[in-house]
DNA sequence: AACGGCTGTTGACACGTTTCATTTGCCGCG
DNA sequence: CGCGGCAAATGAAACGTGTCAACAGCCGTT
């Protein structure tokens, strides 16, 4: 019950503190015969480090911090896998904390992270006006790198997918299919994905088509069908017959919602989604959608974290781009005809390695 | 850069170290005044408490930390949801971990934890054979709670839901529709969750149906997938009719390779998956699953861990079961017509309270 | 025998808090 | 004027580590 410290096992051993610390931390220091017995004083009375006073004499803490916009989306636990094994050959802790889009709960994470003097952290800030905080820690000495979020900022790193390019994939796509009206179903604007994406399919719109937009609160299956709801009660002659959704979980709302009734998918409508979450492939009518090196990024993004906190003063802050790539599956293609499977390909993963490397 | 401390605050504000600690923990000790001036100061300096410092005095941490089996099974964000609420409401932070089915990962995470004396651990397993580990995290003092596992353990709390009464809906519900050749999907048997919704469907089993079961190496799409490959490959008057897969993932997988290989779902096989994730209402033919009240699971969980944590010794461990429920949908209608959507009634929300309640 | 060098070990201090017994200053009351 | 009592502030002692200068013991060399 009550934990035993250093001391007690200094004592047990017949050895002053100090020896059992080197015990611990420099074992070649000390000679075999007290280590074996070091050992089995603690092995006996089931010693266990205590952290709080490590950290302390240490001044920062052996784990980073990965704060994710929201866990609920496949996406961000796939980044998430990215960022563990990186972490894991850095041989680091990973914490994670969810904001789950929610400012309030952000800012809260952050502030205890900061108390605890985290080695770094990971973030996809839920807006840009937590940008002020975020120097905040990095004028303390944490390191932040910036995850599916560009930035100019001189004083950190970011990983990112471009995200125009994205949106112009889907658009040329949906106008090379002949769509002549398009919707676009996204939101918050707040965030940059959001508005990049939308940016990308303007540009790939040659001025023939018509537009039109479908703001939503946020990026679930629910707000997806809100407006999956809205498209299908439109006539058909003045609903859009192409649909890009800012990412996956709002197009499989739109595609569910559709479904649903009776509009017909891709024939009356085509719908092309974002991210390409394993969910994306397995929905019964198969997802277009944009891919990003969603593990890559992950583990891009810890790789660089942790070359800062291992050499501040020698890092450079850099700002890796990947390149999307767009996947049509069935749901927007014209044609029926079951489309083959599409496994990824090992030329993209060679792409994507290849885009890693520091421009 | 250099992180201020409480004792520049003090020099600054013209107070003692004391002074600065009261105004921080306990404002109204400390005059008015006085905490206006080491307010500003603190202000001034930017500083913020080491929570190292502060954890080594008071020898336990104020986070609990949740072990989840997988991350990207949206099964355990939805618990985790209910856990972050409820750790909100006791004034605790949250911290995630992610085991990834993986028992050496989930092994290093528990020795983490334990050397940072966190409040308390919610975890589910990977497998029984961590026992001994949670076993020395209790001797330890550090609460433990068991999630989406029963247990007959008297030394902890399990919240779990009844999944050989879920397996038993699932089989009783296939059994009805007039199947006679029923499959099993699911694994590995390490897991107890898939042991017992196997236990569960054999039981609802009159006799007159054939069994087949055909084990997963794990719980996802692609094992699914896998599964789904060998059915579709029997001849249709030896392939099962109805499926049950142990949890949505599979159930998604099989889903889409039944679509992919020209096998109608329900008319040609039934499926029926477990947990009730949002994907299964969104899969384009509609899952049916057993819902299990996800969040509630979380929110018990981390309320029976908070009980504990602030009064270890009046505590009694209490072990929480709840009712799974079975939603009908689409892909197990013999009825072809679309099935109208189905909300979550207030009934259950009322009756998964009530199991709440220490029996 | 004196000395330098090497290996292993020690002991004391510092890290930044919180706590608590003690002190200070102040006011009102007898 | 002295005293008790109260509010406010203080200072020192922990909490459990890691570090580092100092030291002991030993061996080989001169």
């Amino acid at each position: 019950m009550a934990t035993s410290n250093i001391k007690e096992v200094a004592q047990r051993a017949g050895v002053s503190i100090g020896t059992v610390s080197n015990v611990l931390n420099h074992p070649d220091m000390v000679a075999p015969s007290t280590r074996q017995r070091v050992l089995e004083a603690i092995a006996e009375l089931g010693y266990v480090r205590n952290d709080s006073a490590r950290q302390l004499r240490a001044g920062r803490s052996r784990t980073i911090a990965v704060v994710a916009l929201d866990l609920a989306n496949p996406f961000f636990t796939d980044v998430l896998r990215g960022a563990e094994t990186a972490g894991e050959d850095g041989g680091v802790n990973i914490m994670i904390f969810n904001s789950g889009e929610d400012a309030a709960r952000e800012r809260r994470h952050l502030d205890v992270l900061e108390e605890q003097r985290v080695l770094g952290v990971l973030i996809t800030p839920v807006s840009d006006a937590v940008d002020t905080r975020l120097e905040q820690l990095i004028e303390r000495g944490i390191p932040v790198v910036l995850v599916d979020r560009g930035s100019g900022q001189h004083n950190r790193c970011s990983v990112a997918v471009d995200d125009v390019l994205g949106g112009r994939l889907a658009g040329e796509h949906l106008a090379q299919q002949g769509h002549q009206r398009i919707a676009f179903v996204g939101g918050p604007f707040s965030l940059p994905q959001v508005t990049d994406r939308h940016t990308g399919l303007v540009a790939a719109l040659t001025g023939k088509q018509q537009l039109q937009v479908l703001p939503t609160s946020n990026l679930t299956v629910a707000a997806g069908r809100r407006a999956g709801e809205r498209i299908a009660d439109l006539s058909p002659d003045a609903r859009p017959t192409g649909v890009f959704c800012a990412n996956d979980l709002l197009a499989l709302g739109v595609l569910q919602e559709m479904t649903m009734r009776g509009v017909r998918v891709p024939q009356d409508v085509a719908i092309v989604g974002y991210d390409d979450i394993d969910f994306a492939a397995a929905a019964a009518v198969p997802l277009s959608s944009v891919r990003q090196p969603r593990e890559q990024l992950g583990r891009a993004a810890a790789q660089l974290l942790l070359e800062e906190a291992n050499d501040p003063h020698r890092h450079q802050h850099r700002h890796v781009v990947f390149r999307p790539e767009l996947v049509v599956r069935e749901s927007s293609s014209r044609t029926t005809r079951r489309a083959a499977r599409a496994p990824r390909s090992a030329a993209a993963d060679a792409r994507d390695t290849a885009a890693h490397d520091p421009a």
